[in-house]
DNA sequence: AATGAATGAGATTTCATTCAT
DNA sequence: CATGAATGAAATCTCATTCAT
């Protein structure tokens, strides 16, 4: 009973790539079976294989995903001060959160780039749009150089999030971060 | 050869740290197999087992190396601005990497803390250790705050360099950090 | 080779529980190995671990059959006199025997009770059924204790057997109880 | 410092079979470890070797005392009828079992008799022994068979008791086996 | 005589993957 | 297109035993 409607074959590739968000999430990509998905998926081994070719086309499928996103959420606006721009990063990683709950998977993602040159490769891409997106829309003097900073400051406070879960507080993560560059020398308490 | 010197059995630990660390930087905590450390080591399972009554074991150990070597490394000084501490940090996170190369296994560790509850008792000490030297340190607004976006800059720019490799440059990166810390505000491009 | 018939499920425990079987009667529970039943059984490790999720799992099941056999071949019969009943417990030992060659396995069930609680609730129902089975055919003063006397004799009965081998003779014990019960102190030289 | 007292030498064997006797009764011959027994006797493993070449050897010495323990318990006595002898050995069990606390490994060495030849002499010898001690004091028509009879009942009590632990009652178990035995086909309740 | 560090074979179990049906 | 039984390599860990000190 072959031919089946395209719409078919896509439900059932977000059907697995669902279950392995899910395992991916609790577990890791590396602890996480094939066996957890199957049963996560309600499909069988069979059916998975025929969607993905290894449990790595999986893992690349996810962190692609996951990579996507973040990019694809940050919408364009006009160029503006460190500051501001910062502070559009902060809230665009709250919304892609809210929405995809895929911060653990971030961390997660980067970690597995150190030995799969495939997900290295999507994540330097991703960084790189990120980068390039930042750049353009920053008035300052040195606009890639800033750049580089602020994806640090969103990728620093990734890190923080995963490792501390809800003892993270984002908004006073944003405010701290908006007020550090907003006046910087200035943030030195005036010295008298 | 029975009742044998504590630096002997202390070299023995070493040995197989050492090994541990470059099996793990190799290929990852869950894909390094004991036997590969068993080889690496030159030991054999009863001997490594012997120190380590298991693989999670050892994963914490290196971990616990990983992190305490960042925080001892980080010299105290006299309090300064946002952008001196941030120097400071920056320069002994490159120190530490040309001592250690540990800079691998720092995203590792953070992506292990995600599920394993004994190693993120362990980063989120000391993160927070960090965080407060360098708070204690800090001449600013509010230093609590302000430190936690410090610690986002350190921290991207281990996630930026394990991502790219050679091609992330920890002088640039310093440099832009420092700049936009320094004139914020006015990193913005004085507008006429 | 997917969705199976009932029966092919079923042969196949029955592979596995027949090299089990083999193999514990060999070199006992826990000196068998699973390697061995892989071997004797010609299935894969992963095939075997598919029907049953442990080793412990298995020796339950055998110890299981073993003890049911027993209940299930004593057939029912009108009550009668100790020396009766005794002799019809014993023949019936001898028939499953001949049939199952689980003696063996029958002693090392009883020792396996000694710390494998799972097998100590099934021993003990086992001993329990016969039991009951046995006072209820009993025509004597106390049936509940006399049974319990004749279940001895066979359980020691069995240990003989277990122990002595081919030396050990079936048809002699099975005189020599019945007429100690049918001419109790009678046996006893008449004095005079 | 060689050349040690032969006290010592027997204290020091004293002091490892009573550490197996421990270990063997906790988990069984093969499922407790070497090491369990260097840490119950507080000896090195270089010690308990020097004793006993192998495990093995203390499994069959422990399995020697075990058996020789009944053997020299049991006092000859003057001849009896059977039911006179079988209350006396049910004694010497109760007896021995409250001295020593050997009774759960008394099945386990008819069970090890099953696959390892030198415990199997071992067992047979001494199910031998106490066969012609227990015939020899008989008086019946056919003691050499009887007495095997005496024994499986007693032997058939032991395998209960390990099973039944203390839901076994002793007393009430030696009052039905001997009123059994003294009024064997008069037991039968008088049918008329 | 005694120690205990070290060995290394081997135990159980899991897991990604395949392919007959 | 889908199933799920089967595979078998490999993973972690244990254990009886040895031998240099």
């Amino acid at each position: 009973m072959p031919k089946v409607s395209e719409e078919h074959l896509a439900a059932r590739r977000r059907q697995i790539l669902d279950a392995a968000l899910v395992c991916f999430s609790r577990r890791g990509f590396h602890q996480a079976s094939m066996q957890a998905i199957f049963e996560e998926s309600g499909l069988s081994p069979g059916a998975v294989y025929r969607y993905f070719k290894s449990k790595e086309e999986i893992v690349e499928a996810i962190a692609m995903e996951t990579l996507g996103g973040f990019a694809a959420a940050l919408e364009a606006g006009p160029p503006g001060r460190p500051d501001e721009l910062m502070g559009r990063i902060l809230d665009t990683i709250e919304a892609v959160e809210l929405r995809d709950h895929r911060l653990r998977l971030a961390l997660q993602v980067w970690g597995e780039a150190l030995f799969n040159p495939a997900v290295a490769a999507l994540v330097r891409k991703a960084i790189e749009v990120l980068h390039e997106r930042v750049a353009a829309e920053l008035e300052c003097d040195d606009p890639q150089a800033t750049a580089r900073v602020l994806v640090a400051i969103a990728q620093g406070s990734v890190v923080q999030r995963d490792v501390y879960g809800d003892r993270f507080d984002p908004k006073e993560f944003r405010a701290a971060a908006v007020a550090l560059l907003s006046q910087p020398g200035g943030a030195a308490r005036q010295k008298e």
